[in-house]
DNA sequence: GTGAAAGCGCTAACAT
DNA sequence: ATGTTAGCGCTTTCAC
């Protein structure tokens, strides 16, 4: 069962041609009859002929292959934009490198050194952007395209593509507001986050835009990040009672706070009774759409869109090959509000 | 900024050398003299030089790169077996192609086609496992291993590295039977699923093994797959009072019985109370450790190590790599419990 | 319309 | 201990 390897030469023979003419029915290139046409691609079919990628790159074409640079395929949203990525480049025949830079990987840098080894035709820098204009230098000197696809940011000077943070928290607070919700918190999230912070900047305008009162004593940072969030909420919630609902930072957050909206004796869900004292709690957060554990709590849910980042990332890194020269744009990817049903 | 390529001739001639020198140096193969050695060294850093990957695999070596098959990289599971696979091929300066069989992705066939145009050195098939014959015998063709890494399964002849689930059910249970409950209820999955069928065996196992009868009413099935847990629970603890604890099928299933146990008017968590009615019902699941979401829940938790399973299946492919006539192997990856502190 | 031949960058005999 | 050289499988002028 050892296979042989079947080559062009191969097929030429058995078709009694030359190479050339194979390689120009492969490619479609030359104009060949259609009978020596026929019997080349009978020949390919016989034999089993399949083209050998890394002689037709080596000889000069492009290798098809584009590299992805993430920190750990685990996170949700960066799982989510790998996806997207991966879709995208099957849909055009290209093939996608997966190296992991966090965890136990060998770091961005390292992973694009082995990236532009295997000779890459781009690469797309998933997070790590703190290690960017490393990585952004390493690839120009090898004359490689790269494009950043991360959850915030502003690098200047490289494409990026993101989710719109911004839009996202004024779609969450817009939806809470047109409840009839006045008194909104916001949860968790690490004070050092650049996601949260443009969220909260989202969060703040949409106050305003309704007249409502920015409060940052009810904004409540998570620092062990998924640590004791119900408790938080729930002090939160016994010192401002007046409180109705809740933005919450990620999909850790939103549990923690449901838990801790239960343990201040409120319960999780629906509308704002107008001027009344409500017992209720509404809860909206963030994540994306495939947090299946959170999919049946009543609660509004922001996505990331992660899937379609990767998908513009890709795009953009399709144009940027094309067109090496292109100057550097920023992509933003809308949100998607998934509003639950009030109750 | 047009990236000059630098080749081996380069570095040959800046070195004034031959290109046999250089690439002896490079792979540190023939012995030559350490001066020698320095100057080529110094040249390659001087010019940057990067071996061409294309060429040396066509020249007749290994391409370096490992083919992976997954359904969807957004599953938990196998998002840790990706994260694992990677983790180890880096280690061994290998790289992982990454193509998407599922959702939007181009079915396991193509993808192994895919794969295989590329000359990948071996490829993992993770899950698809109803495609395994065809995408076997398509790689036989081709000469190239296969490992199969999934979550549970038994196909012959084939190399199959897949989580104990078997054994993850006895850890769940005993660990259950051990805090003193005695009426224990298995929740969740399909009915269809053999991760399932084979929890249930561990689960039953264990059961008898203690001397407590298996009753199969007290095995609830989830048809929606995710929708309604709660309320069936509520349900099953409404007309059984007498069970304790729950083991439930996947992180969406534990928390819906959270709430369940909640609505049928019981609390979650803790130990058995000897021969006495308990208010509290215990709650054990199966996920990867990873499901942030329900970190802080006071359960216990028994991860499918999809990481390790990822590992392994790294680790059987590079030994048949080695050695292509090994007979094929099922590998079996212990599960990890990670008890809670009773409260 | 089709073929002959020159490499792409590299490795491995085979010289020296 | 190092240099010469012949390809790996393919594309692509340039002939015919």
């Amino acid at each position: 069962m050892t296979a042989k390897k079947i080559t062009i030469n191969d097929v030429a023979d058995h078709a009694g041609v030359s190479v050339t003419t194979v390689s120009l029915v492969v490619s479609g290139k030359g104009r060949i009859s259609p009978q020596t046409s026929a019997r080349v691609q009978q020949a390919i079919q016989v034999l089993g002929y399949v083209p050998n990628r890394q002689a037709v790159t080596l000889r000069g074409g492009r290798s098809g292959v584009i590299g992805l640079i993430v920190r750990d395929v685990c996170d949700p949203f960066y799982a989510e934009v790998t996806a997207g990525l991966s879709e995208v480049l099957e849909a055009q025949a290209r093939v996608l490198f997966l190296t992991q830079s966090g965890r136990e990987g060998l770091g961005s840098l390292r992973a694009a050194e082995s990236l532009l080894k295997q000779g890459v035709d781009g690469i797309v820098l998933a997070g790590n952007l703190l290690h960017g204009p490393d990585v952004r230098q390493r690839a120009a000197a090898a004359g490689v395209p790269l494009v950043c696809a991360a959850r915030a940011n502003a690098l200047e000077g490289m494409d990026l593509v993101r989710p719109d943070n911004q839009l996202a928290a004024r779609l969450a607070t817009g939806h809470l507001v047109t409840e009839g919700h006045k008194q909104i918190a916001y949860v968790g999230g690490a004070g050092s986050s650049l996601t949260r912070a443009e969220r909260l900047g989202g969060f703040c305008a949409t106050l305003l835009q309704y007249g409502l009162p920015f409060r940052p004593e009810w904004v409540v940072e998570s620092e062990a990040y998924r640590h004791g969030m119900a408790a938080k909420v729930e002090a939160l919630l016994r010192r401002y009672p007046q409180i109705t609902a809740l933005v919450c930072h990620d999909a850790a957050v939103t549990l923690g706070a449901y838990f801790g909206v239960l343990n201040a004796g409120r319960s999780v869900g629906g509308q704002a009774l107008e001027g009344l004292y409500s017992p209720q709690v509404a809860l909206a957060g963030f994540g994306e759409g495939a947090d299946d554990a959170l999919a049946e709590l009543p609660l509004t849910r922001v996505s990331a869109a992660g899937r379609e980042v990767g998908r513009s990332a890709a795009q953009r890194l399709l144009q940027r090959i094309e067109d090496p020269e292109a100057m550097p744009q920023q992509w933003v990817v809308a949100p998607e509000l998934i509003a639950h049903a009030p109750g």
